[in-house]
DNA sequence: CTGAAAGCGCTTACAG
DNA sequence: CTGAAAGCGCTTACAG
């Protein structure tokens, strides 16, 4: 069963195709008698009208699409930046178009090309974490934001997460609890988003603490875990540790129920990042700083359909978004042994 | 600076829109000249010339798109799946277009709608986890399939994995290495997904072993913990644990590792489902049965595409995928308490 | 107040 | 061998 067209309403209403647009896009007032749009209105409805997108696009010269590309890859990238995107943008109107690069730049040419072709009116790029990315020349004629990743000649605007002044955050949390020795496992050295947060955590460490700080290794649960056990089985163990990524958090967790350490009793734990809500899950909660990945996937959105809308150029180059923290049970002051002559002294 | 159209390809060339489409389509041979051949094609190379997907489509009444449904949520939604869907589809020229229902059914047939007045050819409805899914009349004017979701009255085609099938060959394998006391983290009741894995596992076991069973809940991390360590404390402990989900089995190795149980040496595990790949990452790396989140999106992708290209109607109903089995280093033989005399006797 | 015409960018018969 | 015309479905000036 064929679709009606705008000339169906008109035939069936008795009057022109002119006056079926004018009438369902509201200019009728005026200028069609009532009891006509009266008949169009009804015959529309009779025939379940609904105008052809294909042709409005081609007419009126824009698509209301915005092409979405993810970088390096599809698998991994946060649904909650997908989610966000998908709604802001239907909301107003927009459609995303999804392709995947593969990480691969023949691939994410083609994708490009065949945006283009499909006239999509702006662009977005998504990474999974935090890295750089460095936009192909055939990008920059369509207005274009990057979402958790960045333009290292800032050519493109993006918006990411503030993740050395997440690393920083956690640390701080840890500090103002009373914990003097702190660990730190810090996962892969070659991630950019790794490398931030572990910068960040540094950072307050040594400023704060003028104490040295422990950094290991671990880039997935188990290897999370063997580090975790490592700096926790030394002579002058941390009473704190922060993970640098929610796996490395299960890793540390797993290392500690190894030791029988209690991880609210005698170990605090702050992790970074809850995307997947696995920290959140563990028993203690334990206490995260959170990517801001609706927020950044709102903003995104928004600025290009400014830009599309009001034909506002985009004003800043880097919008790095707060972190913010989550505190659950996982954080409590250091555990002080306590000594013979102290206790009796409390009573 | 505006796109080149053919028009534009053709006054460069010096003939006409006619001859542009020929030669650019591959329909020049015998019908154009050779040298007004190289000329247009020269022209359209100098201008960057594509043709407009927009005209394209409203000439030819057809997209090559795809809409994609996802329900009840984009969040959660495996990024396997999205990522060979669209790779699937990309590779054939087609295009996704992803819309988001949030579980609401106002907002699905607005989704619907918005789809169908883009003109989509066809439809992929895709869930985090399977679950019943009842389409709305409006779906039924396009090729629709389902992807981790079915309905209930089986109108809709759909893709699922076999969950029985892998809960059965979860047990299957604990059986066959020798287990005879089995304990099943189950969790949450409610969900489709869960409760056929659980009585996949039910069925082996109790056929095979004729011995009893024991479930138990556990719906997150924590409270698969708190279920494994329940049921491993008890008088005569499991001694293999199948897990209904990945999270679940980081919750069981918490709770062995706060018992000082090895999961190899003294408990064996098997977990169902590693689509967050947690299950492998852990230590030792635990064997799970896999969700065929890929060949899933690509068999529905390709079925569409079939429909659509050859005008094949879909051949079966629902298309149950087998779960395959990754054999990692959680699963040994029960761990039998060496006697004194027997171990004597081995010698 | 209303219809005929033009045009968005394309391709496919159809004349010549 | 090549160009003019028609038409996909729509809207917006423009005549009347």
């Amino acid at each position: 069963m064929r679709r009606a067209t705008a000339q169906d309403v008109a035939d069936l209403a008795g009057v022109s195709r002119s006056s079926v647009s004018l009438v369902l896009n509201g200019h009728g007032e005026g200028n069609i008698a009532p009891a006509k749009q009266r008949l169009i209105l009804d015959a529309a409805e009779r025939l379940n009208y609904r105008p052809n997108a294909v042709a409005l696009s081609l007419r009126s010269q824009r698509t209301r699409t915005i092409g979405v590309l993810t970088w390096p890859s599809a698998a991994g990238t946060s649904s909650l930046i997908l989610s966000a995107a998908l709604r802001t943008a239907t909301e107003a109107g927009y459609l995303l178009i999804f392709m995947d690069t593969g990480g691969d730049e023949e691939v994410e040419s083609r994708a490009l090309t065949t945006l283009r072709d499909r006239q999509v009116e702006a662009l977005l790029v998504i990474a999974p974490e935090l890295t750089d990315y460095r936009p192909p020349e055939t990008m920059l004629s369509v207005p274009t934001i990057l979402v958790n990743c960045a333009d290292p000649q800032a050519g493109v605007t993006s918006v990411v997460p503030d993740e050395a002044g997440a690393g920083a955050c956690a640390a701080q949390i840890l500090v103002d609890a009373g914990h003097t020795r702190i660990g730190v496992i810090a996962g892969p050295a070659e991630s950019v988003q790794t490398r931030l947060r572990v910068a960040g955590c540094r950072q307050v460490i040594t400023t704060e603490l003028a104490a040295p700080v422990q950094f290991v290794g671990g880039r997935d649960v188990a290897s999370a875990a063997v580090a975790a056990r490592t700096v926790l089985t030394q002579a002058e163990p941390p009473t704190a540790l922060i993970c640098a990524h929610e796996r490395l958090a299960v890793g540390a967790a797993l290392a500690a129920a190894q030791l029988q350490l209690d991880i609210h009793r005698d170990l605090s734990l702050v992790s970074l990042d809850d995307g997947e809500q696995l920290a959140s899950q563990l028993n203690p909660a334990i206490t995260t700083i959170e990517r801001p990945d609706r927020a950044m996937a709102e903003q995104a959105v928004t600025m290009l359909l400014d830009r599309l809308t009001r034909e506002a150029e985009f004003s800043v180059k880097q919008l790095a978004f707060v972190c913010p923290p989550a505190h659950r049970d996982s954080v409590v002051g250091p555990r002080l042994d306590v000594q013979p002559e102290e206790a009796a002294s409390r009573r």
